[in-house]
DNA sequence: AATACGTGGAC
DNA sequence: TGTCCACGTAT
């Protein structure tokens, strides 16, 4: 069958690749997986494969992650960008300290209510850290893949159907590689734009292949800006700021943001970003001074039980 | 339901 | 060289 034949290319492809990904070297064990999928949920992952074993080494299980206070976590996560996941992932280590004696839970509905775990993220743990044959995981490359593969990009299928179907592909006894394999494709040669289809594996039975893809709509809105720049980059620099000087006068903030006299907007747009960073949990404020968040001063966690509605 | 988040990379 | 873009989670 055609789709057999596609298993066996692919997941050949997969295994012969020059240089194998990070993850592919070793086997890793549940907490591990769960670092490495969080960072892989935003950043690409020639960027993860160096950021992750320094993380790892820092904080090499779940119980030295929860003992850490959250600015080491923050320091250590410095560069990833996107710093919530890092407080996120942090604190889904204690609560799984605190609830489930520092073991991850093999539980959809569970994985799903631990802060940072999402749709995509509990079926990766589900799939690349216990070996679940029956769950599909999609993300964007696997869902432009699989669609194409099966000619059906230009009508896509609801999201039930999606899973069903991504269900389906799924090869016996190899989910894991399956998707990574998925993910790796989609990544070098299934791209968006321009996608490589005389190099790839299975392009001889791809129903979209050499088929120009539709461009892509573009978003019609524009984010916040100040002095020409979005927000979020101030935002991201005021952080980088502080995980590299903590803790950080607000007056040494406004000048090395600014220059040697802030004027009274760029101080009023200080203040914004460091209430936004406040509200997130990522940064605190005491007698005009900036600090990181310190573990023992954070309040108890607590998550709803699993019987609650969301 | 629509938007914010951030960096490196594509073009 | 700058401009545009990615994409899972939380809200």
């Amino acid at each position: 069958m055609e789709r057999e034949r596609i298993h066996r290319r692919l997941l050949q492809w997969y295994r012969h690749r020059r240089r194998p990904l990070l993850w592919r070297q070793r086997s890793w064990t549940p907490y591990e997986v769960l670092v490495r999928e969080v960072m892989l949920q935003q950043t690409q992952s020639s960027r993860v494969e160096q950021a992750l074993p320094a993380f790892l080494q820092r904080f090499p299980t779940l119980q030295a992650l929860a003992a850490a206070p959250l600015a080491d976590v923050l320091q250590q996560w410095a560069g990833l960008g996107y710093y919530a996941r890092a407080r996120a992932l942090w604190r889904c280590a204690r609560l799984l300290l605190e609830r489930y004696g520092a073991t991850i839970p093999e539980d959809e509905r569970l994985l799903r209510r631990l802060p940072g775990i999402g749709p995509y993220t509990s079926a990766a743990l589900l799939v690349f850290a216990f070996g679940r044959q029956d769950v599909p995981l999609i993300d964007t490359n696997i869902r432009r893949v699989l669609l194409r593969v099966t000619g059906l990009a230009a009508t896509p299928p609801a999201p039930a159907q999606l899973r069903e179907l991504a269900r389906a592909w799924i090869p016996t006894g190899a989910s894991a590689e399956w998707h990574e394999a998925l993910m790796d494709l989609g990544a070098t040669i299934c791209t968006a734009r321009h996608p490589r289809c005389s190099e790839c594996p299975i392009g001889q039975w791809c129903r979209s292949a050499h088929r120009v893809p539709p461009p892509p709509p573009r978003s019609a809105r524009r984010e916040p800006e100040f002095a020409g720049l979005p927000r979020r980059l101030w935002r991201g620099r005021l952080l980088r700021l502080l995980v590299e000087r903590n803790p950080l006068p607000l007056k040494h903030a406004a000048e090395l943001l600014f220059g040697p006299a802030p004027s009274v907007e760029q101080r009023r747009w200080l203040l914004e970003l460091v209430a936004a960073l406040e509200r997130d949990g990522l940064l605190d404020r005491r007698n005009g001074i900036l600090c990181l968040p310190n573990a023992p001063q954070a309040p108890r966690e607590s998550i709803p039980s699993a019987g609650e509605p969301r």
